[in-house]
DNA sequence: ATCGTTGCAAAGTATTTGCATCGGT
DNA sequence: ACCGATGCAAATACTTTGCAACGAT
C-alpha cells in the first residue's frame, strides 16, 4: 500500500472515531511512516518536530495509540522500559530477535504463532487478540572478537 | 525440589558471587517462593515485610535480580509497565496467555519455542539466550455475559 | 460557535541510586 | 574490623494528565 493510501486510511479512521484531522497528527503520522526501523516515542518527537515544529511530546504520546489503533503502526515491547514502534507492512505473524550486545531488533516471520495463540487461548476459554514472540540473543561476532557488527549506540 | 533445597541453592549462589546471606535477603526469598501466582515487586515487599519488617523496597529491587540470576525466579514482562515474577518450577519453555479483561496471567507450555529461538538466532549470527511468547486474549465468558470468571481486581 | 485538541508543566508510576549507618564474615 | 548491605529519600526514566488557549468542523 502506498504512503498516500495508508495516510488516507488513517484519516478515515480518525473520522470514524469522531476525531479531528490536525496538522500535528498528520506530521506525527508522516514522521512515523517514514521510519524504516523501530523507533521510540522520543525519536518520533524529533522527526515530527522537523516537519511541524509545533508538535509536542504530549501529542506524540496521545497520537501513538491512534496509529496503533488504526493498524498503521505496531507496538513492540522488548521489556526495556521504553516502547518501540514499527510501521505495519505485512502481517502480525512476526517475532523479534533482540541482540543483547547491540540492542538491535530484528523482525522475523513466525507463521506458526497465530495458530498457537488460537489453540491455546480457546482451550482456556479465551479469544486471542494478539501474540508476540521475542528471542533475546547475543552477537556471536561480539563474543569472539569484541565487535558487534550491528552495534548502534552505547 | 523442596523449599529447603532451593533455599540452599540460593545461599550457595550468593556465596559463589561473594555476596552475603542477610536476613533481609532470606525474608525476600522465602516470601517470593511462597507465592503460587505471578507477583510484582510491590506485592513481594508486602509479603517480605510480614516476615521481616526491616525489609525495604530498595532491597527488594536489589534482591530480585539475584533471585532471577540464581534461577529461583523467572521474570515475566507482559508490557504493562510493571514486571511480574514467578517461581521457577519446570522449564523455561512456557508462554503466557494474558486475559485483557481480568488481567490474569496463565502459563502454558510451549515446547517448540526453544527450537524456534535457536533456529532463527543462528540464522542471524546470534546466540539465543532466552525467548518468550505472550498471547493477549479476552474472556469469552466476559464478552457474552459481562462477568469474567477469573477476574481479580478493577 | 462548538467542542475536540494542543502545549506546557506538573504529576504519576515503576525502578534505581547516593549516602550515612548497620551487620555478616 | 573490614567492606558489603541496608533504609531512606531523592533521583531517574518514561508516560500521562489538568488546564487554559487554540483551531477544525
Amino acid at each position: 500500500m502506498s504512503h498516500d493510501a495508508v495516510r488516507q486510511k488513517f484519516q478515515d479512521f480518525l473520522a470514524e472515531q469522531g476525531l479531528r484531522v490536525t496538522n500535528q497528527r498528520l506530521a506525527i503520522f508522516d514522521a512515523a511512516l517514514a521510519q524504516k526501523e523501530h523507533f521510540t516515542a522520543e525519536q518520533l518527537l524529533v522527526h515530527a518536530k522537523a516537519i511541524d515544529d509545533s508538535v509536542s511530546r504530549a501529542t506524540v504520546y496521545r497520537t501513538l495509540p491512534l496509529m496503533t489503533g488504526s493498524h498503521a503502526l505496531r507496538e513492540v515491547d522488548i521489556g526495556s522500559g521504553e516502547k518501540f514502534y514499527l510501521r505495519v507492512t505485512d502481517s502480525n505473524q512476526v517475532a523479534q530477535v533482540v541482540c543483547l550486545d547491540c540492542d538491535k531488533i530484528f523482525e522475523i516471520s513466525a507463521p506458526f504463532m497465530e495458530w498457537y495463540g488460537s489453540t491455546v487461548s480457546l482451550k482456556l476459554g479465551l479469544k486471542p487478540v494478539a501474540q508476540r514472540l521475542q528471542v533475546s540473543a547475543q552477537c556471536i561476532a561480539y563474543r569472539s572478537n569484541g565487535r558487534c557488527p550491528n552495534r548502534l549506540k552505547k
